[in-house]
RNA sequence: CGCGGGAUGGAGCAGUUAGGUAGCUCGUCGGGCUCAUAACCCGAAGGUCGUAGGUUCAAAUCCUGCUCCCGCAACCA
């Protein structure tokens, strides 16, 4: 026998970061692949949807010894919490890596030694701060006010040694990718990688850390760990078998054709991940999409603001398909969009439950009463009435498969949902329940009802992809076999047979009492929140304010390093563009005003502080926050935090009869 | 002057690349229908297209200035 050999379709989720449980975020992406994915299954690919976690790094490392488990203990819990919620959602994928995965492991070491072996990889020296009792080093953003996050001690500057990858051999190549090709998508995306990172230059990218174990061992360099970049980066080809044997499919489906994720990380993926294939001489993925995210009232996904957003909550309410459905119809290409129940809500009522629902609904309720189960047609057709939706069914097809093939999944759902519109008009032009008060007209009737029918049809093989537990219900209502519901019969019209059975279901989509859900989701919210409120009340018993503790011993002489003075807040502003930093200019008795930048805009206004009296640090050296020179230090305290659990930071402020400039002892 | 995106009837969006009656969904109001999940269909009201100028016979669309939001980058020395 011939076989016809199969494109193949590769298709990829991020791998997803298990320190904490999978929320809606993830949901989009991963629906998103799953719909993209069966739609080219049904179409005739050999499809491989991979999915998966990413469970090194500090931050796993430190979550686990917060709840009291290793690493590993740690994060196969989450990951299956992540298996349960695909599992739900009627997520396909094909396989789910795991960079603990032993092959994955095995694969990265080989890797990060090719890359060095190859001159790619070279060992440095990495700048940061190391606090000594723990023997730890912190990157600046990992600091609190400056002292080690751990043990609130100050840290010093330090290096550690670590290795780095060259990125910067391979900026021209990665500029044309990025502006002479469709390689990254949406298209605003490009400038901002352009200008912000390649133009002003690439630096060598750190690929190692010492700092931390919860990671891959570099195989030739003990105490070294393989960091983010290959270790993640690297799953979208270990996971086919690259160096390893655990799998065989590395030539059949590399490159990806798609790699999908949200727009945080469109930065790694389209100038780490094809530089580091560059180095390794493998083939460029062919996309990378980067999608926008799902915000609930502009602000950024996180904490509760009042919506019920658990995936899981909002499946078993409403029905995972509807789920499914309305954020993929919500998410406007390369956009972000809002989340609310209350728009979610709507929406499934409004599509799903009125104008889909009550379609298929009324059309088969309408053959089962004009001609009992079974309808056999004759074919009276009335051109004026049937060819528009005729015709719209048929060109259908052809703007579905346009739009899923370039990821514009709300558009194609909206194009869908004008035929579903067409339908319902149809039946009022029609007026079958006219035709059926006379037998004359039964034929008539007859091709009406067809009509119907087959346009659902469609519209259930066309949906499938987005909706795959409801469309399979929708197609045995209507008897239909599988060759009747292949994609490929989507463009005839007409691949009903002429007799046809119908079974009357419950309805699809339930319409939604949207007051009462509302009041019952607000409940659900509350409880939750007190439940949190009362663990935080807890932890408010908890001392209320815990000094740091003593830092190390030090010789008086290290005390009068630091050239401690008095200074008049002269003026005050904001520094631009920035979110934390107060720009001062302060009379330090020289003369001169001295401009000292300090990281308290959280907690003060500028003008309330002019006129006042600090201490700051004189001769430290000059570095530029935010493009503003800064040249000293101004002391202030660490307050504690207040009731919410926001750190408070309070200014240091003087006698205003101490003279500006003089020195403390 | 770091980079980029955005501002369109009550809400959410399309339209801006190649200027020429401002469109969609939801909501509101009126009508129709009764097959259907109080669903469906038709119609109406409602917009100085952020703001000030400019180009043009003609600007939501092109140009310039300004305001306000958002994201990225930077950032508690």
């Amino acid at each position: 026998m011939a076989e016809i050999k199969k494109e193949k379709f590769y298709i990829t989720t991020p791998i997803y970061y298990p320190s904490g449980n999978p929320h809606i975020g993830h949901c989009y992406t991963t629906v998103a692949c799953d719909t993209l994915a069966r739609y080219k299954r049904a179409k005739g690919y050999d499809v491989m949807f991979l999915t998966g976690t990413d469970e090194h790094g500090q931050k796993i490392e430190d979550k686990a010894k917060e709840a009291g488990l290793t690493p590993q203990a740690y994060v196969d819990g989450i990951v299956a919490n992540f298996k349960k919620l695909w599992e739900f959602m009627g997520i396909s994928y094909d396989r789910f890596i795991r960079t603990t995965d032993d092959y994955h492991v095995a694969s990265v070491q080989k890797i990060f030694k090719e890359l060095h072996k190859r001159g790619y990889i070279y060992k440095g020296e990495y700048k940061g701060k190391y606090c000594k009792p723990c023997e730890s080093f912190w990157t600046e953003t990992q600091l609190k006010d400056g002292k080690c996050p751990d043990c609130g001690r100050d840290v010093t500057d330090a290096s550690e040694e670590a290795y780095f990858f060259r990125i910067s051999d391979f900026s021209e190549r990665l500029e044309k990718l990025l502006t002479e090709t469709d390689f990254l998508q949406p298209q605003t995306r490009v400038n901002e990688m352009v200008n912000n990172f390649i133009r002003p230059g690439l630096d060598d990218l750190c690929v190692s850390r010492t700092s931390f174990q919860w990671g891959v061992p570099v195989d030739f360099d003990e105490g070294h760990v393989v960091y983010v970049w290959v270790d993640a980066l690297s799953n979208y080809i270990t996971a086919l078998g690259y160096l390893n044997d655990k799998y065989n499919d590395f030539d059949k489906y590399w490159p990806a054709d798609v790699h999908v994720m949200a727009k945080e990380i469109v930065r790694f993926h389209s100038l780490i991940w094809p530089a580091i294939l560059m180095a390794l001489d493998l083939p460029l993925p062919k996309k990378v999409y980067g999608h926008g995210w799902i915000n609930f009232g502009g602000k950024k996904m996180g904490k509760s603001t009042g919506n019920v957003v658990d995936p899981f909550i909002l499946g078993e309410r409403y029905g995972v398909d509807a789920v499914r459905y309305h954020i993929l119809r919500e998410m406007p290409f390369g956009g972000d969009c809002d989340f609310s129940n209350e728009n979610m809500i709507k929406r499934i009522n409004a599509d799903l439950a009125n104008d889909l629902g009550n379609l298929v609904s009324r059309s088969v309720a309408m053959v089962q009463k004009y001609f009992g189960d079974t309808m056999t047609r004759s074919f009276v057709p009335v051109p004026e009435q049937d060819d528009e939706l005729v015709n719209q069914v048929r060109a259908l097809p052809a703007l579905v498969e346009k739009y899923l093939d370039n990821l514009q999944f709300s558009v194609a759902l909206t194009e869908i949902f004008k035929v579903v519109a067409a339908a319902n008009k149809y039946i009022d032009v029609t007026t079958p329940w006219v035709l059926a008060k006379d037998e004359a007209n039964k034929g008539r009737l007859s091709t009406v009802m067809y009509n119907l029918l087959e346009s659902i049809r469609v519209i259930s093989i066309l949906l499938a992809p987005f909706m795959p537990t409801t469309m399979p219900k929708v197609q045995a209502l209507l008897n239909l076999t599988p060759d009747q519901t292949a994609w490929d019969t989507a463009a005839t019209f007409g691949v009903l047979p002429e007799t046809v059975t119908v079974t009357k279901g419950s309805p699809l989509f339930p319409r939604i009492d949207i007051d009462k859900e509302i009041a019952s989701l607000d409940a659900l919210t509350a409880e939750s929140e007190k439940k949190a409120q009362e663990s935080s009340v807890e932890e408010a018993k908890a001392p209320a304010f815990a000094p740091a503790p003593i830092g190390e011993e030090i010789e008086i002489d290290d005390f009068f390093k630091a050239d401690l003075r008095v200074g008049k807040v002269l003026a005050c502003e904001a520094v631009k563009r920035s979110k934390k930093l107060l720009k001062f200019t302060l009379d330090d008795g020289s003369g001169q005003p001295r401009t000292i930048v300090s990281g308290i805009a959280k907690w003060y206004q500028p003008d309330e502080l002019v006129g006042k009296s600090i201490v700051f640090v004189a001769n430290l050296k000059p570095v530029k926050l935010c493009g503003v020179e800064s040249n000293g230090m101004i002391l202030s305290a660490d307050n504690g935090t207040d009731a919410e659990g926001n750190e408070s930071v309070k200014l240091i402020t003087v006698d205003e009869s101490i003279h500006p400039g003089a020195k403390l002892r």
